[in-house]
DNA sequence: GTGAAAGCGCTAACAC
DNA sequence: GTGTTAGCGCTTTCAC
């Protein structure tokens, strides 16, 4: 049944009509006598006819289609950015191609294939890549948003949150909470979600204009939820005796806090804990978080690359999103 | 830099041979010379040729697309199965299609406009969707395979744990732990990933197979985290006494775990929470849960739709998967 | 081994 | 208002 479709010849020849004026009616066209639309539309119903997308796409050279690439589909941050992307797409007509790059050598040339062979329209990016330095000069009016501000690079326009200023504020949060000693954490520069390298500066930055506080930084692998133990070993060992930890991320804020429980330290009076994103995790656990409207970001993101699209030569520019610092129990 | 791209043709003069050449050059036909090779790879490299999609789709009929429709991205079922439909499909040399219902009209009819168009291979639904009966012949040998056991109507091909039986399973854990008066919980008809149907008539099972249980319904509203609160209300409104609750899944036993701890409500002694899907949440929380290996399902489904799609009349059976009762603290 | 020609299903000039 | 024609870029007989 899926082959040997009825093709817009069947409707011309069944109607006596040409196809050129069964093209006319489909697409709305001015100029369409009355009975010439009736008899089509019969004649459609008929013969089950469905306009073939493949046939469309190669004529307009548009697929309506755009690529969103992200590390892991499971991770919430992505999945709310799939929810928003995905929505603002189906207002718009368009279908999203969800591409999972994780753990994937994934390099820009693979991803301009994409649109190179014409299979989407454009491409949302919220994955780290490899070096865009080679690619430079292609880029430039290449049908392209970023999500993950580490991907400012080369002009690229993006839609994201200000991480150097939230990382900031939320030092500011701990600090202002009595905080003297506060470790932050950071991942693996793989890991998704990793706005690292900025992370890391605004550290320095704030350690830098808070001479009173001490900062620590330290490394901890990808899995999450399961980083607390970890974390607390470090500290028993005489590391650096922190009273706050800034997470950059809610999972890793549950998986101290599940610890520190488990060691009877008192939150927040004897530890602050912050999150980063305000994922359902940190509501329920009550931790403290700078929320990132992530669903809002995809859907600016797709809107922002519908219009590079349609409009060819503008060079979109990048859009900052507001996020706020959320103060519940964990500090 | 998108538009005037090179063109199979261009290779062709380019090199002197003709496009037919080129074309079993770049399919890896046998019979092009070793010379002939070597000049389309340089001209191909020369003139960054790179091949249309969408011409061969055209061409060929094959998408090597499919489409994934599901309610709601941002839900952690869906964003798993994503994740893994989306690996098995890279895996397979496929792109998949993100289709969100969420709150839309969405009827076996847009559904199958997908792949009448030729826009994509196949589907794999996992969301319920408005009468199969009325499509019932077209379904016979569509490219289709299911994620929610619910969606089993018409002997659609499906992937999915037994709902019936691992409620049941669930109950009877509940019951061996002591309870006897379980209240259980269920979502509204429209909620995503809703079996709820199934669970229901399963709790009636159980109630007659267990005399000496007593057993209660109680519908949900979908906002799972917050619906804690709701449902102690019903019982200090002395509705039903209950000790334990199956709550049919982890993001609404995360709200009943919270709500009884404001409460005071010793976990497990005075109630027993039993949770449903095993996300990152319920183990971060401690809830016993029933794992569903999402990630898989999405594999094994996408397996089977391609295997559908390219060995057509093949009529694929429904595959059941292991699912498994995870005892944690909160029975 | 290679080329010429036909055609996948659709749309957009251009005629009438 | 409607038909004719000429492709979009590719693959695949069928000759040679």
């Amino acid at each position: 049944m899926v082959s040997g479709m009825a093709t817009i010849h069947d409707i011309a020849r069944h109607t006596g009509l040409s196809a050129a004026t069964v093209s006319r009616y489909l697409n709305g066209h001015p100029y369409v006598s009355k009975e010439a639309q009736l008899t089509i539309q019969l004649a459609i119903k008929e013969l089950g006819y469905v306009p073939n997308d493949s046939a469309r796409v190669l004529r307009s050279g548009q697929t309506r289609r755009i690529a969103l690439v992200i590390e892991d589909a499971a991770h919430p941050f992505y999945s709310s950015l799939i929810a928003g992307v995905g929505a603002a797409a189906a207002r718009l007509g368009h279908d999203i191609l969800v591409q999972q790059v994780r753990g994937e050598a994934w390099h820009p040339g693979r991803l301009m294939q994409l649109v190179v062979t014409r299979a989407v329209d454009g491409v949302i990016i919220a994955s780290e890549l490899s070096p865009w330095s080679e690619y430079g000069d292609w880029l430039t009016d290449f049908p392209l948003v970023t999500c993950d501000q580490a991907l400012q690079h080369a002009d690229l326009p993006g839609v994201y949150i200000d991480h150097r200023q939230s990382t900031l504020d939320g030092l500011h949060h701990l600090y202002e909470q009595g905080a003297r000693n506060i470790l932050c954490l950071h991942t693996t520069p793989t890991s998704p979600c990793s706005s690292n390298t900025i992370r890391l500066t605004a550290f320095q930055e704030f350690a830098e204009g808070y001479p009173n506080a001490a900062i620590a930084t330290q490394q901890v692998s990808d899995d999450l939820l399961h980083n607390g133990e970890e974390v607390f070993a470090a500290y028993t060992a005489g590391a650096f005796p922190f009273d706050a930890v800034f997470c950059g991320s809610d999972d890793l804020a549950a998986g101290i806090l599940m610890a520190a429980r488990k060691r009877g330290i008192a939150i927040p009076e004897q530890l602050k804990v912050l999150g980063f994103d305000d994922q359902p995790l940190a509501e329920v656990l009550g931790i403290s978080t700078i929320h990132q409207p992530v669903r809002t970001m995809g859907e600016r993101a797709l809107e922002h690359l519908i219009q590079c699209t349609t409009s060819p030569g503008t060079h979109p520019r990048s859009i900052q999103i507001a996020y706020r610092l959320i103060h519940r129990e964990s500090t």
